[in-house]
DNA sequence: AGTAAGGCGGGCA
DNA sequence: GTGCCCGCCTTAC
């Protein structure tokens, strides 16, 4: 077991949480950690993200819509999101904020 | 122990 | 809508 910090595992919990179909933001994450400033270190947690399979790192955007990064390439992260019915264009989450799922 | 980098956010011109 | 700045938090080497 690898040493997983508080924010970390914090992070990971609130990613699980997320139903499928939905999107949240780092920034939503940051917050629900009580660091709503914190949108960095809330994309370094999930972006070594250690059970990406549990945890749909895939599911998380950025505040402005945009699918931001992913450790596997945003072209999969987009896949993904497809596969569960979130549709993606140019980038961006169509209806971000209709399927944006907030804690 | 200190430094660098990171899958960002928000505000302002 | 775009571009630029700074700030914020954490992890890893």
């Amino acid at each position: 077991m690898k040493t997983f910090t508080e924010f970390e595992q914090r992070i990971l919990v609130l990613l699980t949480m997320i139903p499928p179909g939905k999107v949240t933001t780092y920034g939503e994450l940051a917050r629900a950690v009580g660091r709503p400033k914190a949108a960095r270190a809330v994309g370094n947690a999930v972006n070594k993200n250690p059970d990406a399979p549990a945890v749909p790192c895939h599911r998380v955007v950025k505040s402005n819509g945009e699918i931001g990064g992913y450790a596997g390439g945003t072209a999969q992260k987009v896949k993904f999101l497809a596969k569960e019915g979130v549709v993606v264009e140019n980038g961006r989450v169509k209806d971000f904020k209709k399927i944006l799922f907030t804690f």
